[in-house]
DNA sequence: CATCCACCGGAAATGTTGGGAC
DNA sequence: GTCCCAACATTTCCGGTGGATG
């Protein structure tokens, strides 16, 4: 039985890519100068930063399936090839259609893409890149920068917003990065994009403006509102109202979340998850480290997991404020000591 | 002015896995 | 197979931080 809004499914889901941008054209025009009509040879590096929900890896994407089939493209998300090897490894898979194994020197890797990029346009997207720069990322763009091919590289980054303090200083006088910003939309950018979006997966009439101006308005990431309106759709009985929206916001939050925590371990989850139980309890706002530390102990006794050293939580932690799924506070001594407080962001 | 708070975060150590040479 | 060498995830170790307190 399906008595369901939803007419086509696609359009609504998180990794559905768009023909078009409305309100992206400054920006689509400067890449594609870059990427496709490129008019020099050799080097280039840009830097494409802006909040989540903006739409940067959707247009890179985008336009990575425009390029002729002479240029090697190679997207890299960063947060799962969050090493330099594991990266090289993709490139490695891009110029070569060969699978290298684990037990490789790092310079192999490197020869090899070396040689097999001679006279070949490559394009390389190094997206969420705080998560390797977090490693040794700042091997892997100084190489990058010293290939001696046509490479277009192009790193993506939503918390960062200056490379130049996160790089290396021989790094960054190699790559010399453009930046390109990606601005958040206004509540009205978002809302058109939103009821294109209707138009395209629901039946007709089966939204209430006020429902999306509602979501458009609470949220500018656009991700996170494509999830509301899909959440939305999915649990309505019948039109979709803005009172339906409201009731389901918590909801729609949490497939948010849970969609960003996919590629990351169950540990992650469990972190957050503690996080947010802290946050219910209290009604302070800022949680100390510590405290966090003993209740995901406390979930990891509850479901018999083995669980982590503080060590690694702390840069667990750090991915995710990396995600932008709280936001934390550093203080490095004072009353407190040594530690950060920790919060979660309204919606 | 010394000491303490409470954890940050770099570095080294440990254990596991996979590749290549013999 | 055996041996050695990489990469990697994770643990262990520990020096460091600056306002509050006495």
């Amino acid at each position: 039985m399906n008595h369901s809004n939803i007419e086509n499914p696609t359009p609504l889901q998180p990794n559905y890519v768009p023909p078009e941008f409305p309100h992206r054209g400054e920006e689509t025009a400067r890449l594609k100068a870059a990427i496709i009509n490129k008019s020099s040879p050799g080097h280039q590096t840009l830097f494409v930063h802006g909040p989540r929900g903006t739409g940067k890896t959707h247009l890179l994407l985008s336009l990575l399936n425009e390029c002729p089939d002479s240029v090697v493209t190679c997207y890299v998300p960063c947060h799962q090839y969050n090493t330099q090897y594991k990266a090289l490894k993709q490139i490695y898979q891009a110029v070569t259609n060969d699978e290298p194994g684990d037990g490789h020197h790092t310079a192999a890797l490197q020869r090899t893409i070396e040689n097999r990029t001679q006279a070949v346009n490559v394009v390389v997207v190094l997206d969420e890149l705080e998560f390797i720069l977090h490693n040794d990322g700042d091997d892997l763009l100084y190489f990058l920068s010293r290939l001696d091919t046509d490479l277009t590289l192009i790193l993506i980054s939503a918390t960062l917003n200056d490379l130049t303090s996160r790089l290396e200083e021989r790094t960054y006088s190699s790559l010399q990065p453009q930046r390109i910003k990606f601005e958040p939309y206004t509540a009205e950018q978002c809302y058109d994009i939103l009821v294109e979006r209707a138009r395209k997966a629901l039946a007709p009439q089966s939204v209430h403006r006020q429902a999306l101006t509602h979501i458009a308005s609470t949220t500018q990431n656009l991700t996170a509102g494509l999830h509301w309106l899909r959440t939305a759709a999915k649990t309505a009985h019948g039109i979709i109202t803005k009172h339906h929206a409201k009731e389901i916001q918590t909801q729609a939050y949490q497939n948010h979340v849970e969609h960003l925590l996919t590629d990351f371990s169950d540990h992650h989850s469990r972190l957050y998850q503690a996080i947010h139980e802290l946050t219910q309890e209290q009604e302070k706002s800022g949680i100390r480290t510590g405290e966090i530390y003993q209740r995901h102990q406390d979930l990891c006794d509850t479901y018999n997991e083995e669980s982590l050293s503080n060590r690694r939580l702390s840069d667990y932690l750090k991915h995710l404020e990396h995600l932008n799924l709280i936001k934390a506070n550093y203080h490095y001594g004072g009353t407190k000591g040594k530690t950060r407080e920790i919060q979660l962001p309204r919606f």
